[in-house]
DNA sequence: AGACACAGGTCCGAAAACGGCCAGCCTGCG
DNA sequence: CGCAGGCTGGCCGTTTTCGGACCTGTGTCT
C-alpha cells in the first residue's frame, strides 16, 4: 500500500509507550504510528504542524485515551486510504468500544466476508491508525494475542489498560 | 558507423588498464580506444605523430584524470564524428562531473528523447572518445553495470578509481 | 529497401508467495 | 472417555515476482 496521497500535515505526539507518529489530511486523521513500529511509512513529505485541527483533536483523543476515558469526548474524523476490503476491516475496529474484544473471524463476517479470516488478519495488521482505531481489541478464536504492528506487550498492556486480563 | 573522414594524427597513449589509440583531426580529440575494444576502428590510415597539439593535450588529460584530479586542468578540445542524435547522447555524457552516475533513461531524456532508452544505450556504447567522454559512468536504473565497450571489469574499476562502490 | 540486433525501461497481466486464522484430525496423556 | 496440544489443509485479499509486449535510433546484414 503507498502512503496516503492527500497529507498536509504531520506530528509527534506522546504516548506511555513512547512517541508517536500522526499525519492528517484535510478530511481527518490519516496515520498514527509507533516509531519503528511494523508497516510504519518512514519519513513523510510533509511539513510538520502540530496547531493543524485534525492533528490537534487527534491529540486531545489520545490523551484523553490514555487518562481511561471510555469513549473519546469528541471523535476524531478519519481519513484512512486502503482498499475497499481494508476500508470495510477498519470500519468493523471502529465500531469495537473500550474493553470488548473480537475474534478476527468475527472482523471477517462484519466485513462482509465471513470466510476471509486470514485476510482480515492481514487487514488489521495494516491499519494506519494504532490505537484510536482499535486493532489490539482483535484476539485469536481462544483468545490469544496473536500478533501486533507495535509488538505483543504493547498489545498486552493496552488491553490491560482497558481492563481484559486476556493474554 | 564511419570513421571520422578529417583524421590528421594518431598516437600511442598508456593507461593502469593497458595502452590506447589516440587520434585526432586539427578540430580536436575524435577517438579514444582500448586495444581490442568493441567498436574499435582498426588500423587508421593517418601518421603516428604524438607532438600535435591535440593529442599532446589528450595525454595530459588522460595523466591527470588518472592522477585523481577532480576536473581536468586544461579541457581537451572534441571533434565528436556521429548522428546528430549521438551528438546529443555524447552532449549529454560529456555534462557528468567526475563520481556522479546517471540512468540510460536519464541520458535519453537529456538527449531530447525520454523515451528512446535503448537507442541511448546504442549511442553511449558508440562513445568514440573512451574516458574523457564519461560513458562509464551510466548504469541501469537499478545501479547494474550493464555493460562497456572496454569489458565490464575496466568499467567497474574506473567507478572505483572515482569512489563509487556500485557493482 | 527491409529485417534484425542492441550497454534499457515501462507497463500490464498472470502466477506465486505470504500472512496478526481457524477447523478438523490425530496423538498422548490421566 | 475427556481434554490439551500439535500438525494439516483450506481459506482469501494483498504484495511481490516474473515474463512478455512495446518503445526508439542506428548500424549492420540481407
Amino acid at each position: 500500500m503507498s502512503i496516503h496521497p492527500r497529507l498536509v500535515a504531520q506530528c509527534r505526539l506522546d504516548s506511555p509507550f513512547g512517541p508517536m507518529t500522526a499525519a492528517a489530511t484535510d478530511a481527518g486523521l490519516a496515520g498514527l504510528w509507533f516509531d519503528g513500529q511494523a508497516h510504519h511509512p518512514g519519513p513523510l513529505p510533509v511539513p510538520v504542524n502540530a496547531s493543524h485541527p485534525v492533528l490537534a483533536a487527534a491529540a486531545r483523543a489520545l490523551a484523553a485515551y490514555f487518562t481511561g476515558h471510555p469513549q473519546p469526548l469528541d471523535k476524531v474524523a478519519l481519513d484512512l486510504h486502503g482498499t475497499p476490503f481494508q476500508q470495510a476491516v477498519w470500519q468493523a475496529l471502529q465500531a469495537l468500544p473500550r474493553g470488548s474484544t473480537r475474534s478476527y473471524g468475527q472482523i471477517a463476517a462484519a466485513a462482509g466476508s465471513p470466510a476471509a479470516v486470514r485476510a482480515a488478519g492481514a487487514a488489521t495488521g495494516r491499519n494506519p491508525v494504532s490505537i484510536l482505531v482499535p486493532c489490539h481489541r482483535v484476539l485469536g478464536r481462544d483468545g490469544s494475542l496473536t500478533g501486533y504492528a507495535g509488538g505483543l506487550p504493547i498489545k498486552k498492556a493496552l488491553l490491560k489498560l482497558e481492563g481484559i486480563v486476556a493474554g
